[in-house]
RNA sequence: GGCCCAUUGGUCAAGCGGUUAAGACGCGGCCCUCUCAAGGCCGAAUCAUGGGUUCGAUUCCCGUAUGGGUCACCA
């Protein structure tokens, strides 16, 4: 080592005493069982989850879940620029939301847990000149004085003429000032950032292992990047090899917008004389706009925002269970197998992931979650629609809380107890619809506008109408029950002229009045003004058997 | 523009040198059925393209096209 390095490094950290090695000692390799992997979820603060990022940390805390590892979640908050307010105490919430539980790592906006710490990158500044500074002593680093200005000139001259842009080899101006020359203008209080010093260069190729697509060729880096901002904190390239290796990850899981830079992560751990982390870099999550895929924009789609989702009041599982799908494609084939198992049971395997980016399918989404809705009993849906109703649809919530037992009972019809359970919600926002007649108010509401009744194409009258009504009131008063309700409605609408074999009627329709179909119509449309619902005897089981009168009459007076 | 990644039905995709090219969503039809939803059955629909390599390519190699990404004191 260079003495005038020494004092260059001094000069520029001289607060900094420890070295790689006194870190090497601080953050020991970790004591997990064999295959044991350590994951990371990464983020900005910026106090918006993308559903990108929620891909990327599903990803994360199964593969550590399911060796027996660590999920670490660690903020990197080094951009001041970009920072949100609670941002942080955002991201857990959401994470939270998801069933995304980190082992290790940022809790809350100023808690965290764990032995690898600091987990917010503004609070590891130290470590990151630690290590700066033994680059320095090295001569693998220096300080840069080149402006903003100075900088955009140079990439317009080369791009002007047509050589790769960057700050490297001959271009890097400040590289060749000598250790005395940049100690006297520091000294002279000229601005500066701190620059790698790359050894490498893009004629010769370097392979980057991943475990998502194999081997990929790239050139070298022999890019001067900035490893510390004038500000003093790191820029993601560099906190990135600091910090992989000092919380000892096994697998940085990122998007592979950063295949491009792995050249050059390459080289920084290589200098820094860390192990290579392994990579899995994953698919980007597209929309198709007009016929052409593009990246879920923040500005432009609501659904890249996590948010949409709860705000929609999809349960957070069909979000989680529908992105398993796109993660490993046997996913359902395991639902299928697996009906009542908990997503956290299937085995996300890395290397079955698709490396292509896949475009986001509102439909599938909710087909998955009608799915995860329909294996919901009326307590657990109860629970879930009253979180979600009371922070995003009050009326909602007030009318079920009116009578909770109530609104468990409506929710039961053809859920609870039932051989074929209804699929027919997808988020929370279905539900109201579907349920509305269940309540008095809303249903003298709803009529108000009149009835909907189905005159099977102009073939009945309201006469006949009421007439089926009328004669309806009467079995209905007798009580029936589940098993013989039908029976005996079947039994009035012969007596009234009407088919009660669909396949007959069907065949010959001219032939009868109308079919049992036009007869339970009636009755359900008196019941809810809607033609198709549930099963009408259910409802009215749970309206009760006055209510249910009630209503009947009242089509009777009109 | 340089570099990188990708390309199997409308969508998600299985496949990993020889298959009638799985499965799911969606779509159409039929069945079941008091409506709807569900369920059951059936169906239409795919290997971007041109060269190689090979007895044989969806699969391996090269080119082309298309899409995406990346080239900051942002991550």
């Amino acid at each position: 080592m260079e003495e005038l390095n020494v004092k260059l490094a001094n000069l520029i950290f001289p607060e900094i005493t420890e070295t790689i090695e006194d870190l090497e000692k601080r953050f020991p390799k970790r004591d997990l069982p064999e295959g044991a992997e350590v994951t990371r979820f990464a983020p900005s603060p910026t106090g918006f989850l993308h559903i990108g990022g929620l891909f990327g940390s599903l990803i994360d805390m199964r593969v550590a879940n399911q060796s027996n590892g660590k999920f670490i979640l660690r903020i990197e908050d080094t951009d001041k620029k970009r920072e949100v307010e609670n941002g942080i105490t955002l991201l857990v919430k959401e994470l939270k939301a998801f069933g995304i539980n980190n082992d290790e790592g940022v809790t809350g906006e100023f808690a965290e847990i764990g032995e690898y710490g600091p987990y917010k990158q503004s609070a590891r500044e130290y470590i990151y000149k630690v290590c700066a500074k033994e680059l320095i002593k090295r001569g693998r680093a220096y300080p840069c004085f080149c402006t903003a200005e100075e900088l955009d000139k140079l990439r317009e001259a080369q791009e002007r003429s047509k050589q790769i842009p960057g700050y490297y080899g001959t271009f890097a101006r400040c590289r060749n000032y000598t250790v005395e020359e940049a100690i006297a203008k520091i000294e002279a209080g000229d601005k500066y950032v701190v620059r790698f010093r790359s050894l490498g260069s893009h004629m010769r190729k370097v392979k980057v292992q991943d475990i998502i697509r194999g081997k990929i060729e790239m050139a070298e880096n022999d890019q001067d990047i900035v490893i510390i901002k004038s500000d003093g904190l790191p820029t993601y390239h560099f906190a990135h090899a600091v910090d992989d290796h000092f919380m000892r990850t096994t697998i940085a899981v990122r998007g592979e917008e950063w295949i491009p830079s792995s050249a050059l992560h390459l080289d920084l751990f290589n200098t820094l004389g860390f192990e290579q982390v392994k990579y899995a870099h994953t698919p980007t999550i597209m929309k198709n706009d007009n016929g052409s895929k593009r990246k879920l924009s923040k500005r432009k789609d609501p659904e890249s925002a996590v948010s949409y989702f709860i705000e929609e009041g999809y349960p957070a599982d069909s979000v989680i269970e529908y992105l398993l799908t796109i993660i490993n494609s046997d996913y359902e084939l395991w639902r299928k197998a697996n009906k009542t198992a908990n997503w956290r049971e299937f085995e996300v395997k890395l290397n079955k992931l698709n490396s292509s980016g896949a475009l986001f399918d509102m439909v599938k989404l909710t087909d998955v979650s009608k799915e995860v809705i329909s294996r919901l009993n009326s307590a657990e849906l109860l629970e879930l629609v009253l979180a979600w109703a009371k922070v995003y649809d009050n009326s909602l919530y007030e009318l079920l809380n009116k009578d909770l037992a109530y609104a468990k009972q409506i929710l039961g019809i053809e859920r609870d107890n039932a051989t074929k359970i209804r699929k027919d919600i997808a988020k929370y926002k279905d539900i109201l619809p579907n349920i509305f007649y269940m309540y008095d108010e809303l249903f003298e509401k709803d009529i108000e506008n009149g009835y909907n009744f189905n005159l099977n194409n102009g073939k009945l009258t309201m006469d006949d109408v009421k007439e089926v009504i009328s004669n309806y009131i009467e079995l209905h008063k007798q009580g029936l029950t589940k098993e013989n309700w039908f029976e005996e409605v079947k039994k009035m609408a012969e007596g009234l002229g009407y088919q009660v074999n669909m396949k007959e009627y069907k065949a010959n329709p001219d032939a009868y009045k109308g079919s049992i179909a036009d007869v339970t119509g009636i009755i359900r449309v008196a019941i809810t003004n809607r033609q198709n619902t549930p099963d009408i005897f259910l409802i009215m089981d749970v309206l009760g058997a006055n209510k249910a009168q009630a209503r009947l009459e009242k089509v009777l007076s009109i």
